[in-house]
RNA sequence: GGUGGGAUACUCAAGUGGUCAACGAGGGCAGACUGUAAAUCUGCUGGCUUGCGCCUUCCAAGGUUCGAAUCCUUGCCCCACCA
């Protein structure tokens, strides 16, 4: 199975801009993909490219990742209703460094066929408006602009608010597809569903400009089986960066991904080939309860990201807090622990210390609240009330009172809201500080 | 530049002088049920020392009024038509 076939099995292709892509690919090709600097660190959301990169890659072919510091410094208005936040150039400058140790963990940066990551700021920042406007804009023309779905949309979705600044995001990037196709012979482009008309602005710049066939795939937008956006954990982006995002949080979240989902997630994430999961799928049939193919996915990802070790901390954490509970019918958390242990498996958990006599006879949900577990003490107490609270593995109510004896050999104690949202609390030598 | 319309909590969207912390829907969170799944049912969803109490909210700043998200003035932004 060649490549490109490969991607289609894998429900990664949404459209082709011609179908001699195939044709194209048997001889080694360059492609690029977009990334946006608006984060210190790409997210889950940004591994479908990521891993498109990779097999691109693999398979023999150049690849470069572009990351969009002029771009970002602008705003792209596909799939977004809003005008977004202006990036100041020294965040674009951090966040590159960012996104580039993210992918070096899935690209190959080095070696013979290394790949290369360039800035679009590069290119664009000295340019002069005259020469924008001259040399590059003028090949575009203004009703194919409009037509453009993400204008289109846009339009739509706010109103007609749409500023010149980020209709002119098109240009930017059709030019750097130029830029690329000149300077490193980058023939092609792949990036999400949304960014189609942002390739197409590239290929036919290309093909205008130097009268060569230049490529184009977008791949499906990934949502899971509720509509919502892949990567997102209660509302907040998965990060790939492990201070942002932690170890145990990545693991769990491909952990916890859903029947309908998780065969899905594997073709766009997974290395294994096509039979090996479908053989997972076959064990998921047979045994659901046994979630295989989440296990399977959850450990891939984070060792692909986190690394062995990494890997090891999230499985050993995730052992301990949800493992043991059925052989022991009970909740594992403390009580079966150490306070040692404990603060091993929770060092990748959320954590906070608080004072002694900030814990010590308060109320069981104010803690949380003040620990940062809870947006707001009226939020805790809700929590409370409602039996989502638990105190070291017991629940308890509103009323209930943090005794000295509910510490873990005096130092510890572990809260936990809802089935699954672990948080240590561990008494500070002095004062207050935050955790994770 | 002119005329008309609009801005409400995470989102959409009611509300047009008091009974409004503000209908409803979506989303989110929690509980039950489960397999750390899905579906379903139920509850919650501005803050506070929380059963009808207080505080801060309905673009911003002023004003009218016993009392305003609701009326007036000015400003800012958005939309439509006209120029």
């Amino acid at each position: 199975m060649n490549l490109l076939e490969e991607l289609r099995a894998r429900g990664l292709v949404e459209a082709l801009t011609d179908d001699n892509i195939g044709e194209a690919l048997k001889t080694p090709q360059t492609v690029y993909c977009g990334f946006d600097p608006s984060a210190r660190s790409l997210q889950a959301g940004n591994l479908v490219s990521i891993m498109v990169l990779r097999r691109f890659q693999l398979a023999g072919h150049k690849v470069i990742a572009l990351v969009g510091g002029a771009t970002g410094l602008i705003g792209d208005p596909s799939g977004k209703s809003a005008e977004r936040n202006m990036l100041t150039v020294e965040q674009v400058e951090e966040n590159k460094r960012g996104i580039r140790e993210n992918l070096a963990k899935i690209l190959d940066f080095d070696g013979p066929n290394a790949a290369i990551m360039v800035d679009n700021y590069d290119w664009y920042k000295s340019m002069s408006a005259i020469e924008f406007l001259r040399d590059i804009a003028v090949n575009f023309r203004v009703p194919q602009m409009l037509a453009k779905e993400s204008v289109k949309k846009r339009l739509e979705a706010s109103e007609g608010a749409l500023t010149f600044t980020e209709f002119s995001y098109q240009i930017l990037q059709g030019n750097d597809f130029l830029h690329l196709y000149d300077n490193f012979g980058c023939t092609m482009e792949v990036g999400g569903a949304d960014q189609w008309g942002n390739i197409t602005a590239g290929t036919d710049l290309v093909r205008k400009m130097r009268g060569k066939a230049a490529h184009g795939l977008t791949f499906p937008l990934l949502l899971d089986s509720s509509g919502r956006k892949f990567g997102k954990s209660e509302g907040n982006a998965l990060f790939m960066n492990g201070e942002m995002t932690s170890v145990y949080d990545w693991y769990q979240y491909f952990l916890r991904a859903a029947d309908a989902d998780v065969i899905r997630y594997l073709k766009v994430f997974s290395m294994r080939s096509l039979d090996e999961i479908a053989e997972l799928e076959r064990q998921m049939r047979e045994k659901p309860e046994a979630r295989i193919p989440q296990k399977a996915l959850a450990e891939e990802l984070t060792r692909l990201v986190h690394g062995e070790e990494g890997l090891k901390k999230a499985q050993e954490a995730t052992a301990a807090l949800f493992g043991a509970r059925s052989q022991r019918g009970g909740e594992p958390e403390a009580g079966n622990l150490s306070a040692d242990e404990l603060e091993a498996i929770f060092k990748d958990v959320k954590s906070a210390s608080l004072a002694k006599d900030g814990i010590v006879g308060q109320s069981v949900f104010s803690v949380a609240a003040k620990a940062g577990m809870f947006a707001s003490n009226g939020e805790a107490r809700r929590m409370a009330r409602q039996g989502g609270l638990s105190l070291n593995g017991a629940k308890i109510d509103e009323s209930r009172v943090f005794a000295e004896t509910d510490l873990v050999d005096g130092r510890l104690a572990v809260l936990k809201s809802g089935k699954k949202n672990h948080f240590l609390l561990k008494v500070a030598e002095t004062g207050i500080e935050g955790g994770n």
